[in-house]
DNA sequence: GTGTCTATGTATAATTA
DNA sequence: TTAATTATACATAGACA
């Protein structure tokens, strides 16, 4: 069929919800869609009174941010958390897929942290009932409540916890080797909608 | 059956965005818009491969949050950025000595604690979804396999633990000394989960 | 990289189950 | 209270400047 001339436009067309091949429609669409959120971010602070952060890195590596009332207020009272908002920790976010070479070793600390989890479960299952029944209601098992625990099973689901976490940590830092450099411009804080990029 | 005739909805209406007065239209709002906006960002991060993070605290004080890879992993990249993260907070008193005004910053550390307890598990909410897959099966949380775990959930995952962990000693040295409470340390970050220097 | 335009896909305000 | 419905307001893909 022949459109008929004189449609100056299709219209906006359906896309799916995948990685945009093409780098300069990607770009586009990361400044159109990346204004959009910052709209909406600000409306949802505006009409509930929410504190609202936004950060943003293109794939290239340039960084935006909207915050309200600023970006900093809503990330402090992130940053006391370990670990986050520390200027001190190196940047092992966004590691590439692990070289083949490293799967021999991964998979050795996987092996490890398995044999370590399974441990750790035999050790904790005569608490097991105790802890789920402090946990009942809750979604997420991170949701339990503490004070619900009597004070006899409380040390050792400390110590399970400490030997968990380690494992993990263990297992984390196995996984994780590489350090992509991180490229950041200084802020040009014209309003509460910061621009790093170039 | 036959829907009477009539519309049964006026549909959307247009609203002005300034503070909605009605705190149950706003909760209403707050959750829709909310969702609506971490919708948005994740299909920013997928279309474009961008790393996107966004932090809202309701109202109430209730603190949700989105990011991808994770929340973490992106804001550390932020951290960097003068007056986000580490102390940069106004700090005139920390030269002079404390007065009777130490009440009021107590107080202000207990609402600081309650605030990252909320953000704690607003942070936990968004990796939930991974870590119930890796527990998938499993009687317990602790049996979760942790080798199915990536290594954007991980740190949380060894956070979480950490912070029950925490939770559980206070509450064990609430319940073992039957002294008053031990002053309302905030921060103990001992070790750095994200410290892979280990 | 941003702004404009059109036509259309999508988010959501108000309402109801 | 969390979920559907409906009709409409708004966001945005594509093309161009």
């Amino acid at each position: 069929m022949v459109r008929p001339r004189g449609r100056p436009s299709l219209g906006r067309q359906r896309i799916e919800i995948r990685p945009i091949e093409d780098s300069e429609r990607r770009q586009v669409t990361f400044s159109k869609r990346r204004a959009g959120l910052f709209k909406k971010a600000s409306e949802l602070s505006t009409l509930c009174g929410a504190a609202v952060a936004v950060v943003a890195f293109s794939k290239a590596g340039n960084a935006f941010a909207f915050g309200e009332p600023s970006v900093d207020a809503v990330l402090r009272r992130f940053a006391p958390l370990p670990g986050v908002g520390s200027s001190a920790a190196p940047d092992p976010a966004a590691a590439g897929d692990p070289g083949p070479e490293e799967l021999g070793a991964l998979r050795q600390a996987a092996e490890q942290t398995k044999a370590q989890v399974a441990a750790e479960q035999a050790r904790m299952h005569d608490v097991a009932e105790k802890i789920a029944r402090a946990q009942a209601g809750k979604q997420f098992w991170w949701e339990a409540d503490v004070e619900a625990l009597g004070e006899a099973e409380l040390p050792e689901f400390a110590r399970a916890l400490e030997r968990l976490r380690d494992s993990v940590r263990r297992h984390a830092n196995t996984l994780l080797s590489a350090t992509p450099p991180p490229q950041l411009q200084l802020p040009a804080p014209e309003l509460n909608v910061w621009d790093y990029s170039l």
